[in-house]
DNA sequence: ATAATAACCTGAGGGC
DNA sequence: TGCCCTCAGGTTATTA
């Protein structure tokens, strides 16, 4: 699951191969994802693709006669088959295409989700408060420190809220507060607007970053070609709970915060 | 309104 | 080998 990196890399994979495509059926063998998957796709015959794009961690394929939006959730993920490669555990869904060509959907927790809209896509229900694109010009420390006034929660949990800012995950945010040199724990009304300034910075530059590299990989993270994606991108303290810190050689000590595991130097972080 | 907690799933890995 | 526990890239629904 994907971070907006891997989002984009997806995104970006599947483009080339399906935009201006005749997308011949779909087929479903698991409905049951985050949501039901709208039998709607179903009845879809030769739909003409005419865009490939995304809005924060949903993927948009623009079509004739609406969007299909996906969110891959913590492990979906989208290969694209050159045959009719037999499907296996977890393989939920085919876009086949008339060219033979398959783009796969595959989700063994099912948190994911694929849906249908014939409406403008951003106003969908789940999509209608997201906050701005983190690489956008609307992502800046003003902004950004504006919306810590507010708050009491920790710094972590406001950059992971979609409703803030979209696309940055668990990976990145602990990347990103390392190289900002900020405490995950600070509280949100403490940071300065300097602090901000990095926070921002820091956060273009990791997801920048990660899309060059073509996304941070774990272990079942497969590129659209369907190819073991290994872009070993040096994480500096996501899962190096232990180990030392890469600047001042202390131990990186691990907390959980809401829920998810938080890596941070308390020598470099306050 | 805001914030913490539960919930949705499967699979991997560790301890016993 | 198996059972039980914890953890994993996310987000919504429910409760306080």
């Amino acid at each position: 699951m994907p971070e907006l990196p891997e989002v984009e890399i997806t995104r970006l994979g599947i483009q080339a191969h399906i935009e201006g495509q005749i997308l011949e059926k779909i087929v479903i063998r698991e409905s049951r994802l985050r949501w039901p998957v709208p039998s709607t796709l179903k009845k879809l015959k030769n739909i003409t693709i005419l865009k490939v794009s995304r809005r924060a961690k949903y993927i948009f394929i623009i079509t004739n006669q609406g969007t299909i939006i996906i969110h891959l959730g913590m492990s979906g993920r989208l290969s694209i088959l050159k045959s009719n490669v037999p499907s296996k555990k977890h393989d939920h869904i085919d876009f086949i295409f008339k060219n033979k060509t398959v783009i796969r959907y595959t989700d063994p927790r099912r948190f994911g989700a694929v849906l249908w809209t014939t409406e403008n896509p951003e106003q969908h229900p789940l999509l209608a408060k997201l906050g701005p694109e983190p690489l956008s010009k609307k992502f800046t420390a003003k902004y950004l420190y504006q919306k810590t006034q507010k708050k009491l929660i920790m710094i972590k949990q406001l950059i992971m809220n979609q409703e803030i800012v979209v696309g940055i995950g668990n990976i990145y945010a602990n990347e990103a507060l390392f190289t900002a040199r900020l405490s995950p724990t600070r509280k949100c009304n403490s940071l300065t607007e300097v602090e901000c300034e990095r926070l921002v910075d820091e956060l273009q530059s990791v997801l920048k970053k990660a899309i060059q590299q073509g996304g941070t990989t774990l272990r079942d993270f497969l590129t659209p070609e369907g190819k073991l994606g290994y872009f070993v991108q040096q994480l500096l303290v996501y899962g190096r709970e232990g180990e030392d810190c890469v600047q001042c050689k202390n131990i990186l000590i691990s907390q959980r915060i809401n829920q998810r595991s938080t890596v941070y130097c308390k020598t470099c972080q306050n």
